[in-house]
DNA sequence: GTCTATAGTCGGATAGAC
DNA sequence: GTCTATCCGACTATAGAC
């Protein structure tokens, strides 16, 4: 193993860091194929050598980046996860304690996850392992789909009373998600569509409260149905 | 073991066409960077001089790979985005009409884009260019975006009597058409969440079903909310 | 029109100096 | 721990045979 002193832990620690700040970035871009080790090191300020020294190979930097990644969007929304599922566990919840808090559950994915500018960079290493999962997806679902996905779905079992594992209410988690995700995913698109640049912090806050919402009128419409067993929208 | 792919026989298939599916498959799994012109000629059963010879460059093939893409999503969805067109454009169109168009429209994209295994792999390309958007970009926003919004977008305005080039529409037909892509997009998460390898075409179907009932849900909140100036969702 | 051969460049990883 | 130098395979594109 190397020998660390206390100077020489911080320089690696400060290029281990850059690396990852570059994988996030390089991969995000180019992909990992597209991604080169030069451009990496480029990037980060380090020698190529660095990449096999610190983390093995350019797929070793590769996952520690996706690990970083989940790593950092649990820190930011573990509180509100946590919150969700307190509160499905509570036999007293009512439904308008439900319905606010997956809306606010939802609203604080919306404002990390469309409003951070660090987001965007990380959304598109999560959009290449939907388009083409790797040996790191499954960092990303655990750590990420899964949590999120379950904290909906608790809520909304609770709401629907339809099983946490039914494929309905799978489906209505995804939706729900969904909303938040598509601006994300989707704002190329949108932004050409509104010919802009960049999205205002003004128009974040208009998206969150369009995606509170919706998932309210979703939610109301499938406690509807579910109760009701029809097969219609709520007139 | 022979090569029948089930469409056409290899060697009655015209160079310039399998260099065009083996792109779409190739650029879909790769990245354009990643996608090298060998494996690209290997899959098309071409030599790799073929590819300079009849598209130019490996740039060349991968735009034409593109307006590929986007005459064969537009051969699906004419119909469906026509119809909707006319619909809004009529004077006597009642509400219950515009958001019953509104529900085919996103239930005919929902089973073409969902439930289609071709939409799949012409899926992986769109989404690489959302998150890094080339010189194709505009190609996939004019022939495909643009249009699947703008019929959204013409229902809609006519529901809410918002301005079709209001943000709030704006980002209301995206939610909505949000609603459809999230499915085709979020696939492999929701796949490993049912713990399953592919949809069965009735899960297909119960999306397609699920999405109609929450754009109905969805427009219904909105309408009211438009009425009203309420800045709520309906009790 | 389709092939082989090859030019010229860039890729990831390593060895060994310091 | 970080660097330079280097290996060698893979890359895109072209030239020219047939």
């Amino acid at each position: 193993m190397t020998h660390k002193t206390g100077k020489t832990d911080r320089k690696e620690a400060d290029a281990r860091e850059r690396l990852i700040e570059a994988g996030i970035d390089v991969f995000g871009q180019h992909g990992f194929e597209g991604a080169s080790t030069r451009r990496l090191a480029a990037e980060a300020g380090v020698n190529i050598a660095a990449i096999p020294y610190y983390y093995g190979s350019k797929e070793g930097l590769y996952k520690a980046v996706v690990e970083e990644i989940v790593q950092r969007v649990r820190e930011r929304l573990a509180p509100e996860i946590a919150s969700a599922n307190d509160l499905a566990m509570r036999e007293d919840a009512t439904e308008g304690e439900l319905i606010a808090e997956l809306q606010r559950l939802l609203t604080a994915m919306a404002l990390t996850i469309i409003g951070s500018p660090e987001a965007k960079r990380w959304a598109r290493i999560v959009l290449q392992e939907q388009i083409k999962p790797s040996e790191a997806f499954e960092i990303l679902f655990q750590g990420f789909f899964k949590r999120m996905l379950g904290a909906c779905g608790t809520l909304l079992s609770r709401l629907t009373r339809l099983s946490a594992e039914s494929e309905e209410l799978i489906f209505l988690a995804q939706a729900i998600l969904g909303q938040v995700l598509i601006f994300r995913i989707g704002e190329t698109a949108l932004l050409r569509r509104l010919d802009r640049e960049q999205l205002t912090p003004g128009q974040v806050s208009k998206l969150a409260g369009l995606i509170a919402v919706n998932v309210e009128a979703i939610t109301r419409n499938a406690i509807g149905m579910a109760a009701g067993q029809k097969g219609k929208a709520k007139p």
